[in-house]
DNA sequence: CGTTGACTTGACTGATTAGTCAACTACGGC
DNA sequence: GCCGTAGTTGACTAATCAGTCAAGTCAACG
């Protein structure tokens, strides 16, 4: 057995991806539990409820690979402009990359779940809006960073970066929707119209 | 009894309203049956199963209320940007009116359906997909004859009206998850930026 | 060696699931 | 008045659902 037991990080890792295939209240949990290769009494001893792996499964994956990911996106010594250019290049790589590894395009999850269960499961659908509101948080500081080195004029960064959010997660839905990963890639001259700037194209499939 | 049985108009209705605030998935046969007022056996002398009245539910909606809602924004005789512009005031309208009618900002049902079945439920995405492609096409139709009549300046319709597209849905769906029909409102300025012109405002709350 | 406590196991509950079915009702045409 | 049929009814299946639980394993520690 290794150091800690491994049940508990496999049900997060097969939550998280059973409801982002399919969706939370698709997925049951002896589904989850023979996914994840763990009897049911393992899963109930880690987790009171379906809903809280869920919620712990989000919060995992956006403390581990996403936010990594985030860093090096926001994080980097580049300009503004140019983070703002690899967060796109960025989703696009990702969308094809679930084409890939799960046979279609997922789009992003946080969203998906965040739409499904608003209003249903509230625990879940908070945890999945934090999230988002972290990320478009990332955006506003970004934009109003690009405002304050001259690179773009812009009166009101917070409803701008609202709106760029809706257009990449509107664009990221899409692509699942259509199973079309060039729906992220055609966004660039899309946002460069909205930030009145001309916006670097997406590098095209660099598999 | 009414000359034809209301029976299958009231399982219609249900479903899409159980489905537009709830999800696909988390709602049962019985669930709707109840909802209606309906007994199962007559559930399944009009349909065969659930998914196939989930499809036959979003096609009547489209082609009663949406589909003629959709001919008072487009089909009028009003040059097209104000028609587009009365497209995003519609949809503000809509936002209101589902958070007064069902306690919560619902969002656009197709495209949270579209998003939830993809790839799980074949039958019932293709319909919400060719929903959405309608009205996507209606959009494109729309920014070429704007552009035709020298209203603006656009190398792609096609591309433009899919970027114009995410961006609504997007904040839409963005609506649903902060329960906030304001995220739909504040969309001009960035619809405008996105299409090199000036866009105006939605009409604040007339309620 | 014995105890403790984290973890696992598989059988179990009662509710709910999608879907079936034979019997029933009531209306329109003949 | 009688018959066909569209629609209705409620009881029924077999599977699956979320969640429980008592009994077990096993490594660490005293």
């Amino acid at each position: 057995m290794p150091p800690v037991s491994q049940a508990r990080m496999k049900l997060l890792e097969a939550m998280l991806e059973a409801m982002w295939e399919r969706s939370y209240a698709a997925i049951s949990v002896d589904a989850i539990c023979e996914r994840a290769g763990v009897r049911k009494g393992s899963f109930y001893h880690f987790f009171p409820s379906k809903c809280a792996l869920a919620v712990a499964a989000l919060e995992h994956k956006w403390q581990t690979e996403a936010s990594t990911c985030l860093d090096e996106m926001f994080g980097s010594g580049l300009p503004p402009l140019e983070r703002l250019s690899r967060v796109v290049d960025h989703w696009y790589e990702k969308a094809r990359a679930s084409q890939l590894e799960h046979g279609r395009v997922l789009g992003c999850p946080y969203f998906s779940i965040a739409c499904e269960t608003a209003g249903v499961e509230p625990e879940l659908a908070a945890m999945a809006r934090k999230i988002l509101d972290g990320f478009q948080d990332r955006l506003e500081r970004t934009l109003a960073e690009a405002r304050d080195r001259g690179d773009l004029v812009l009166d009101d960064p917070a409803a701008t970066a609202a709106c760029l959010f809706s257009l990449l997660e509107g664009a990221s839905t899409q692509a699942r929707i259509h199973d079309d990963p060039e729906r992220v890639r055609h966004l660039a001259p899309a946002i460069g119209g909205l930030l009145g700037i001309d916006f670097p194209p997406v590098t095209p499939a660099t598999a």
